[in-house]
DNA sequence: GATGCCGGGGG
DNA sequence: CCCCCGGCATC
């Protein structure tokens, strides 16, 4: 449909003058990309792009680690290609990166796989091919097998190579929104079904040598242990038990948790490019934040789309497969789940609440804190928190299987992180509303932590896990998705952003979101007069004082979708303004 | 001429 | 229903 659109477009933009292909990178890429999109050409510059968003990963430690690191640089590109093509990404990637690793030279192979990197069979093929080599076994991460600690040290720089790919391919993994929310889930139910796993793990670290931020590295440990498992839920042929890490890992996973969250935030943006790769690679991901527009153009669609709910116990692999994966086979779609707003609204929580991507990457520390009410327990790991929620909260005792990631709601992610400001805090902030006037210049979040802090009542369910910034977000992915009257704040001038340009379309307002009946205090005033203006609006137009039943509308006199974001971008109009209607987004 | 948007039409 | 676009009113 893009395709079409964007063919359209096209001549459109010949017609015009050719301004759309004269748009800034993503233009030209785009069209370039979009014809060869299935088949999905030989990696649209891959090489760059990679590069640039990789976090500062310690090299592999001593040296003549040739090999290993080609292998890594191979697998480096292919997340990003997968990162287009969707979650098999982290599949293919990982696979990819075994067969890196196992044959180093066979760099060929593993390129040519690069352009067919959505079918699965492909992974599947990949998987078996890894499996009957040896050195995999060690390689590939997946394997959980409790290596001996002699051999990984022997290993040490293979593996670190190898952690490289892997962490990217966590990240690209993590583009799903939905894909975390999962990842809470399962790190729930994870933490109940494998608690051996998890044991052994620590334990593993111990004896390595990293005693110290147990905590974290368990958490870490265990998020990566379930990306893992999804990944072995999706590549069945792949039975293997966690794997062991050294505290060098394990520290580079942090990094990685906190990327992968981080990614999150962008994810929505970064999420559709199947597209057009290169922009979601330069958009988002790019360090010195190369070229944004495009990222949030990008990812306006798909994002929202999969409401897609993680069951807990859901292997589900298909995870955002719906949302823009045409030819993956409907795989087993998670059922609904009653919260289903909810998480969703999570998703999208998680989504924006930390929109910049590269901060994240500096170290920093996670907490989880409790947002029940009076409670604000603070706890280092996201396992702690939820069953501290769950038993003290929830009240749920036997918390044996039914764990619905409810807790996830009713806890909050702090970083602690010396130089990443408040950003990341400040939707997420529980506690504080002050701290969400970090963010962006934007007036959203203020309202809604605001909100939140009344709502915050004992009500459990329905409000409390909305808290904090959820609400505004969550309002935000609906109404985009709908198309709603969502106006993503009047994006400073041009179509062009920075790469937070995500967070600032967090809806301003507030009134229209009905969850959970918490009646918008009304203390608080729309930040900007467009809610009530809108209402106005609204009102007027609904009864018609004159005879003459205006026919048409006044014309909005606000900015319009074409006037923000420009011709170029025509992909980030309102859906309306694309089919030269009403704008929904503008209204006025 | 550029915009905003209604009405209508194709798939 | 989704998506476009002709065409008109308005800027």
């Amino acid at each position: 449909m893009q395709a079409r659109r964007l063919a359209k477009r096209s001549s459109l933009g010949s017609r015009r003058g050719g301004a759309t292909l004269q748009a800034p990178g993503p233009a030209p890429a785009k069209e370039g990309t979009l014809p060869g999109l299935p088949p999905l050409g030989p990696g649209p510059a891959p090489a760059p792009a990679p590069e640039s968003w990789r976090p500062p990963l310690p090299p592999p430690r001593s040296a003549g680690t040739g090999p290993p690191r080609a292998a890594g640089a191979a697998a480096a590109s292919s997340p990003v290609l997968l990162l287009l093509g969707e979650e098999d990404e982290d599949e293919e990637g990982g696979s990819r990166r075994r067969r890196g690793l196992g044959r180093v030279e066979e760099k060929p192979r593993g390129g040519a796989e690069e352009e067919d990197d959505d079918e699965e069979d492909e992974d599947e093929e990949v998987v078996v091919e890894v499996v009957d080599g040896d050195e995999d076994e060690e390689d590939s991460e997946e394997r959980f097998l409790p290596l001996g600690p002699g051999r990984a040290v022997l290993k040490g720089p293979a593996r670190g190579a190898l952690k490289v790919g892997s962490i990217k391919r966590e990240m690209t993994f993590t583009f799903q929104p939905e894909d975390l929310k999962r990842d809470s889930n399962k790190k729930m139910s994870h933490q109940h079904l494998f608690p051996l796993a998890m044991e052994e793990d620590v334990k593993t670290a111990d004896t390595k040598k990293a005693n110290r931020v147990l905590d974290h590295e368990k958490e870490n440990t265990r998020s990566i242990c379930l990306l893992e498992q999804k990944r072995k839920v999706v590549s069945s042929n792949i039975d293997v038990p966690p794997a062991r890490k050294s505290s060098e890992e394990l520290d580079m996973d942090k990094v990685t948790a906190a990327m992968v969250l981080t990614s999150l935030s962008t994810s929505p943006l970064v999420r559709s490019p199947p597209v057009r790769p290169n922009e979601g690679l330069s958009g988002s991901w790019k360090e010195g934040g190369g070229v944004p527009s495009s990222s949030s153009s990008s990812g306006y669609w798909s994002w929202s789309a999969p409401s897609d709910q993680s069951n807990p116990s859901t292997p589900s692999p298909p995870l955002s497969a719906d949302s823009f994966k045409p030819f993956r086979s409907p795989a087993p779609q998670p059922q609904p789940q009653p919260d289903d707003g909810i998480d969703e609204a999570e998703a999208s929580n998680l989504l924006f609440d930390e929109p910049i991507p590269r901060k994240r990457k500096n170290s920093m520390k996670v907490m989880f804190k409790c947002l029940w009410k009076n409670c604000g327990k603070v706890l280092s790991t996201a396992a702690g928190i939820q069953k501290h929620i769950r038993t003290i909260h929830l009240g749920r005792v036997g918390d044996s299987d039914y764990s619905d990631g409810e807790e996830d709601f009713y806890y909050t992610e702090i970083k602690l992180n010396t130089d990443s400001v408040a950003d990341g805090l400040s939707s997420l902030a529980p506690v504080s509303p002050s701290q969400s006037l970090a963010s962006p210049p934007t007036f959203p979040i203020p309202d809604s932590s605001r909100t939140e802090a009344p709502c915050a009542k004992t009500e459990t369910k329905l409000m409390t896990p909305l808290s904090r910034s959820a609400p505004t977000t969550l309002y935000l992915v609906h109404t985009d998705h709908a198309y709603q009257a969502t106006p993503p704040v009047t994006i400073p001038g041009s179509a062009k952003f920075t790469p937070n340009g995500s967070s600032f379309s967090i809806s301003w307002q507030s009134p229209p979101v009905t969850f959970t009946g918490i009646p918008v205090s009304p203390t608080h005033n729309r930040p900007v007069g467009t809610g009530e203006q809108r209402q106005h609006t609204h009102t007027v137009l609904s009864s018609p004082p004159r005879g003459t039943v205006s026919l048409r509308k006044p014309r909005g006199e606000g900015k319009k979708c074409r006037k923000v974001y420009g011709m170029e971008n025509r992909d980030m109009w309102c859906t309306a303004c694309r089919w030269k209607k009403a704008c929904q987004r503008f209204t006025d």
